[in-house]
Formats: C-alpha cells, sequence, structure tokens
DNA sequence: ACTAGTATGTGGTTTTAACCACGAAATTAA
DNA sequence: TTAATTTCGTGGTTAAAACCACATACTAGT
C-alpha cells in the first residue's frame, strides 16, 4: 500500500515549488504523504465518503465523475500527470464528496494529507506557508479549469459544444492537431450529450470540412 | 470613489477572519481597499480585461455570467452580500476574465487587491499568513459553489435540471419554501435553457403537484 | 489467426426543447 | 391613475437531440 516517493521527481510539482530536497522530505513526512496504485475503472474516492488527503497522479490518469441514480454519468474533468484532485474537500475535511473519482487507466497516486495544514502553520514550520501559497495556486487553477467546462456545455447545440471544447484545447496546445483524454463515450459524458447523437455531428462536420479525426486525436481546419 | 468602510462591519466576512480591528485597519490599507457603487445592469468587470483586485459585495448582489458573441447568455453563478468574485483571476493577475460581473440589482462593490499577497507574506506582515489562509476557505467555497452548478445543469431535461436546483436549494435552506435569486430569465440563464420552455415545465410540476410558486419564491411540495 | 469483447458509426423513430408570436400580468414612471 | 415598460405565461411550429437497434471496426487475449 504504501510506498517510497523520490523527492527528487517532486520537485516540479506545483505544490513543493520552492522548495528544497530536505524541506520536500519533511514535508512528505508531516502530510503523511502515501502512495497507491490502481487499476483502470477502479474508484479512488466514492461520492458521499469524505476525506482529508488530496491526490496527486503520479502516473496515468483519473477522472472526476458524477453518476447519478438513474445510471447517468456526467464527467466534470480529467486529471493528468502531475495534476491533483479533491484537494478542496480535504482541505475542507468535512464536506461529502460530491463526485466519483475513478481511474481513468491503470495509475499510481500520491495522497497529502492537507486537512492538518492549519496546524503545520501555526506550529511556524518554515515551509508550510510556502506550501500555502502554493495550495492558493493549485486551487485558483482547478477554479479556471471548472469553470472552462462550463463554457464547453453553455451552448445548446452538439456543434456549439464540440466547436466550443476542441476550440480550448486548440488555443490550449497551440496546434490545430491533438489529443483528446477522451474516447467517444467520456466525451459525450463530459460535453452532456448523447454518445451516438455525438458521433453524427462528428460525422456532419467532417463532411463539411470543418475539422477531421480519428479515434481521440482531432484536426481544425 | 474611494469611500471609507468601517472595520467593524468587516469582522465577519471570511477573509478577516481572526482579525483584530487593527489588523483588518491595517490590512485594509496595504490591500489598497477601495469601495464603488454601480447601479443595477452596471458591468463590474468585462470579459477579456485583467484585474488585480477581487470584489467583495457589501451591499446587493452581481451575477458572473457569459455572453457570446451571438448573444447567448449563460449566468455561472450569484453573488450575494458578503461573498466575493473574481478572487482568481484577481490572484493570478494576468489571466483574462472569460466572464462579465453584471451589478445585479443596485450595490456596494470593496476591492481588494490581492495580487501583492506575495509580498505582504514575504515582508513578514503578522497577519498576511492569516490573509493567506482565509483565502483558501474562500478558494475552497468557490470551487464547491462552481461544481455546484455542474450538478444543475447536468439532467439533459428540463424537468430534471429545475429538480436540481430546487432540490439542492432545498437541502441549503433547510425549508421547503424559500426565494431564488434569480428572475424567469435568470433562471433559464443559469439551468442554460429558453426562457419560455422553462416557464412551460414549471407550469406542469405545478399542474402535477411537485412545485408551487409565485415569482421568485417557491415551494417544494 | 481466431474469438470475444469493446468502441464507434449509422439509420430510423420518438421525444423534447428551442424558437416565434403574442397576450396577460405586474411593475415603474409620469 | 394612466401610460409605458418589463416580466411572465401560452399556443403552435420547427428543429434538434435523445433513444433504440444494429452493423462495422478495432483491440486484446488465447
Amino acid at each position: 500500500m504504501t510506498a517510497q516517493t523520490n523527492p527528487e521527481a517532486l520537485q516540479n510539482i506545483v505544490i513543493f515549488k520552492n522548495f528544497s530536497i530536505d524541506e520536500i522530505k519533511a514535508a512528505l513526512d508531516l502530510l503523511h504523504a502515501t502512495s497507491r496504485q490502481y487499476k483502470k475503472g477502479e474508484i479512488i474516492l466514492h461520492a458521499g465518503s469524505t476525506t482529508r488527503e488530496m491526490g496527486l497522479v503520479l502516473k496515468g490518469s483519473v477522472t472526476i465523475e458524477n453518476n447519478d441514480a438513474w445510471g447517468n454519468k456526467s464527467i466534470l474533468s480529467h486529471v493528468g500527470k502531475g495534476h491533483f484532485f479533491a484537494e478542496t474537500y480535504a482541505y475542507i475535511g468535512t464536506e461529502p464528496l460530491m463526485v466519483d473519482v475513478t481511474a481513468n487507466e491503470d495509475c499510481s497516486i500520491l495522497f497529502l494529507k492537507i486537512g492538518a495544514l492549519q496546524e503545520l502553520v501555526s506550529e511556524k514550520k518554515p515551509w508550510a506557508v510556502k506550501l500555502t501559497m502554493n495550495l492558493l495556486t493549485i486551487f485558483s487553477q482547478k477554479n479556471l479549469a471548472l469553470s472552462g467546462r462550463s463554457f464547453h456545455i453553455s451552448p445548446k447545440t452538439i456543434r456549439g459544444r464540440v466547436m466550443a471544447y476542441l476550440n480550448s484545447l486548440y488555443i490550449k496546445k497551440g496546434t490545430p492537431t491533438f489529443d483528446i483524454p477522451f474516447d467517444r463515450q467520456q466525451m459525450a459524458d463530459y460535453l452532456n450529450l448523447d454518445r451516438t447523437a455525438l458521433s453524427k455531428e462528428l460525422g456532419r462536420m467532417r463532411d463539411e470540412g470543418l475539422i477531421s479525426f480519428h479515434k481521440n486525436r482531432f484536426t481544425i481546419l
């Protein structure tokens, strides 16, 4: 279950920005860092539960999703390697999760108990303030990511959503050809659409010369 | 433009939690606190611009909305008295706003320049760390609010969205009768629906005995 | 290479919501 | 109070997406 994590590999991660190796070691210890492995499809955190630990994706990727009582799935976001999840719930500590966190592929997660952050700061750990500032950055980025999806699903038409989504990826990646982190069903779940309806619209857009695609690789023309 | 703000009134606001009156005074000064008044409908912050100041609603309320080139409006959230907006953009400082912030009614806003937070901390202002922790709380709450809307608009049917929205208000307020902060058009914009279609569905739900309502006061039966 | 299983695309049908035009009701201003 | 303006609801029409059934393509395992 628990595994060693080499501090050197964590120096480039946002949460340890401006940390020395020794500080990272000390922080990993006091944040009760533990890493676990999950197989594709496994649920890492269940909706309704609470957590005091935030997750850092060391390998693979996870999806944040909402599964309602009628079997409808809606994907809120995709979290790739080097990024975080559940940080909000971990910080608050008592708020039950509204979402499931699921392994999108085989992955390795480092859990950090940030619920005790308050104490660390008051104990005057020299790096605790840095950690707090870095968390603020992480929270900001997550905020932007969350509102990003709002723009992807606010158009009422399928085509509008597809364009909003692909266009934002185009701007983010800077190249007209890019891979999306979803298969068709997941793309539909992320955009809140029926999969078959999405497939049809993608076909139409290709016929009209707007885009081309193969599997999860898209090109904007 | 600039106005005096009495520190006593701010003691209950999240961002100044655990602050003494003197600390609030010092903070207001170093955060370049200025208050401004806006008339209903005025745009407080424009999409595309950047800001180093976050807003605190002292009086009235504002809406965070996205207006696209084709005149479609989508309301991301409603920010009431004592709550904040643009804190993410202000903290990052360079990210252009994806949304407009609009006065939902005549209101009074206190702006706080939190872009310089890093410096305040490094200058070892005794309250700067407290401020940072409080900001973390604000960011968390905003994160939860943002993901909240995701659940309101993930159902594909009008009725599903109305139920998700009203039900979450029911849970939050604790009483089956409550006011929503939107008129019909705004409610439709928040739920990403056509207003007339929403009106029809609300009528049907009332006829079926699920809810009753008058203007912006709803009761779940 | 073959099979089983999963992912993707297509046609046809039904349901639903957007859209348009309008009138009634309520609010605000004169 | 009346008039002007805004908000809200309703009927009818059209457009679009969900839904269902199925075919094809791809993938992984044996």
